[in-house]
DNA sequence: GGCGCCAACGTAAACGTTTTCATGGGAAGT
DNA sequence: ACTTCCCATGAAAACGTTTACGTTGGCGCC
C-alpha cells in the first residue's frame, strides 16, 4: 500500500481533487462542512502531500540552503541552532552544506542546490560578489554572513566586530593599562580585519600617546603563543595584550605563564568570542561575546523576509551587536 | 529569461527530450556523437535539471535526513561534519532539523520530512521502537545513533561506550589505584547506563576485592563538583575518580582543587568524551575519546547502504570503537 | 417569474522529468 | 536481395500537485 495521494482523498471524501486542494491549502472557495469532510479522510489515510509534486508547480520548495565553512564546535552548534529554530517556527526546512574551504568546492556546492532551496545563507570567508555573480541566478535570495561584501545588491549580516574591539579596548585602557598590544588574526580575514581596525580607533581616542603594538597571528594557538613569546622580547613589555581570538588568548597565555608573568597583575590579557575555554583558562579570560544564536536566527529571518517580498524595503545591511564579558583575566573585576 | 528546462536543450540539440534525458543521465541508448552534442547544448544553456520533477518522477529525492537533539558543540559539529562529508562523496544532500529535546517535536518534525528524504539518520534519547512505528512509514530506511532500541527490525550504530569505560577503569587501576569511584550519568541516559557498566564489569574483572563507589550525577558540570564533594566526606577516601563525562569530571576536579586535594598524586581522574576543555584544565584531564566524525561517516554510509539495497545483508547493529586517552590528570603518564 | 450574479465545485492543463513503447533504418546473416 | 535483428531515436504517458477556467445551482432583485 503506498502512501495516499490526493486523489485517494478526494475519492473516500467524494469530492474533486480541487477541492481537497483548497480545503487543505487555503481554505476559501470550499464550505466548512465538505472541508471539515475533506480532512476527515485525509486524515484516516494519513495523508502527506507530495513534496516533490507540490514544489514542482508551486515553484516553492520552503527550504533555504546554509553554506558553511569548516567551523569550529561551538560556533557551528549555535549557528545552527539559531537558524534550525527560526526556520522551524517559520515552517522552512534547512539544507546543510558545511566544510567548505575551497571556493571551486563552494561553488559545486551552491549549484547542485540549485532548485531544491528557495533561499540561499551563505558564511565563507571566500565568497565574493564576482563569486555570486558567476554561480547564482540573479533571482535567488541570499543573505551573507560576515561578509566583507559591500555590494548593495547581495545583503549581509555582519557581526560589529569593531564596536566589540573598541568597547573591550577602552574597557583595558580605563583599567589602567594604557599600553595595550593587539594579537592580529589571518591576513584576508574579514572579522580579524574589522577587529583590527577596532583596535586602531579605540586607541587613537583613548590612549593616542601610547605607542600602537601589532603582532602577527593566525587565529590558531599556536600562534598566540608565538606572539606572547614575542612581546616578552619586546624592549618595553605592554600592559595589556588583546587577541584578535581567545584560541591565540590561550595561546599566549600559555607564554607568559611559560615565562613566569603573572596575569593580570604584570600582563593583562583579553581575547574575542567567548568560547567555552574561556571560562576553564586560569585566570578565566576576560573576552568578547557575540551571541551566535542571534546571528543565524536573525540571519534566517532576513532571508525569510526576502522571500516573502522581495522587492520589499528590508535594508541590504544589518549588524549584530556584541557585548564584552569581563573576567579576571583583564584585570578589572575586583575577586 | 526563466532557467533552462529540458526541452529547450532538446531543441537546441534538436533532438527529443528522451534522448536528452537519456545522454544526460544513463549515457546508454545514444551515440557518442549526439551524447556529445546534448551535452553542449546542456552547457551552453547552463542547463540544471529541475530537481522536484526529477523527484516526482523517480521518487527519489537524494536526500537524507538529520534528526538531532539539542547538542552540545563540538559533539554536534563534528557529527554534521562527519555526516556531511560521507553524504556530499555519494551526491547526497543533508536536511538538518536540531535541537529536538521533545518526543511530539521530534514527531512533527520527521512527519514534515516525509517525501523529501530517502532516509533518516536519528540521534535522540527519546526515540524508540513504538515511535518509529507511529511516525514512519515502514519503508523508509532508518539509522538510530546511540540508540537502546534493540529491535533487529531497525538498523542502529552505538558507540562502544563500555569497551571504552572498561579500559580507562583498567587503565586507572593497573596504574596502581584500585579503589576506583564512578560518577554516574543520568538516570535514563543510554550512553550513561553502558559506561555505569563497563565500570562495574572492569572492576568486578581487575579489582574484585575493591568496593564498588558510584556516585549520582546528572552529566552537568555542578553535578560533578557535588559529587566530588561527596566523595572527599567519605570515611576511606577513593584512590581513582572515572566520571561518566568529561564536564563532571572537570566540576570533580574543581572540588578537588578547592579542598587541597592534588590530581593525580592524591586522587587520579578521568573522564569521558574528549571534550575540548579537557586538555585545558590543570591538569590534563584523562578520557575516553570516540571519533565523532566517524561516527557521522560510518552512519551516513550505512543509511547509504540500505538506500542502494535495503534487502542487503548490512548487519542491522554496529558498533564504533573508542579509545583513551592518557593525560596527566590520571597519573600515570610520567611526564 | 425571469434575469444575472456569486459561491461552490469539477475538469483539465500545466509543471519538468523519466521511462515505456513504437518506429525507423542500417548492418548482418542467409 | 530479402529477412532478421538490433540500436538509436521519438512520441507519449506518468508522477501528484495547483490553479485557471467552466459549469452548476441557488438566491436576490427588478
Amino acid at each position: 500500500m503506498a502512501a495516499a495521494t490526493i486523489k485517494d482523498v478526494a475519492r473516500e471524501a467524494k469530492v474533486s481533487v480541487a477541492s481537497v486542494s483548497r480545503a487543505l491549502n487555503g481554505g476559501s472557495g470550499v464550505t466548512a462542512a465538505t472541508s471539515e469532510r475533506i480532512r476527515a479522510a485525509a486524515d484516516r489515510l494519513q495523508y502527506i502531500p507530495h513534496a516533490a509534486a507540490r514544489m514542482l508547480i508551486t515553484r516553492r520548495t520552503h527550504t533555504i540552503g546554509a553554506l558553511l565553512p569548516d567551523l569550529y564546535g561551538e560556533f557551528f552548534s549555535e549557528l545552527i541552532r539559531g537558524i534550525d529554530l527560526a526556520a522551524r517556527a517559520r515552517g522552512l526546512h534547512l539544507l546543510v552544506s558545511s566544510s567548505h574551504d575551497g571556493v571551486e568546492e563552494a561553488a559545486v556546492a551552491v549549484r547542485s542546490m540549485q532548485g531544491r532551496v528557495d533561499g540561499l545563507l551563505i558564511l565563507s570567508g571566500r565568497v565574493d560578489a564576482a563569486f555570486l555573480r558567476a554561480n547564482l541566478p540573479r533571482e535567488l535570495p541570499v543573505v551573507l554572513l560576515n561578509s566583507a561584501v559591500k555590494n548593495p545588491m547581495y545583503h549581509v549580516l555582519n557581526v560589529d566586530n569593531h564596536a566589540g574591539a573598541v568597547a573591550m579596548v577602552a574597557h583595558l585602557i580605563q583599567a589602567g593599562h594604557a599600553r595595550v598590544a593587539f594579537i592580529a588574526g589571518p591576513e584576508g580575514n574579514f572579522d580579524a580585519r574589522q577587529r583590527e581596525q577596532g583596535y586602531r580607533a579605540a586607541m587613537a581616542k583613548h590612549a593616542p600617546k601610547a605607542p600602537l603594538n601589532i603582532l602577527a597571528g593566525d587565529f590558531s594557538e599556536e600562534s598566540g603563543y608565538r606572539a606572547g613569546r614575542e612581546l616578552l622580547a619586546q624592549k618595553v613589555r605592554p600592559r595589556a595584550v588583546f587577541a584578535a581570538n581567545d584560541m591565540m588568548a590561550v595561546g599566549c597565555l600559555t607564554a607568559l605563564k611559560e615565562a613566569g608573568v603573572r596575569v593580570p597583575q604584570d600582563i593583562a590579557l583579553a581575547g574575542f568570542d567567548d568560547i567555552p575555554i574561556a571560562r576553564y583558562v586560569t585566570p578565566a579570560l576576560s573576552t568578547v561575546r557575540v551571541r551566535i544564536v542571534d546571528l543565524g536566527r536573525v540571519a534566517l529571518e532576513h532571508l525569510a523576509g526576502l522571500l516573502e517580498g522581495p522587492d520589499s524595503s528590508t535594508a541590504s545591511a544589518q549588524t549584530l551587536g556584541c557585548e564584552i564579558v569581563v573576567r579576571e583575566s583583564c584585570g578589572a573585576s575586583v575577586t
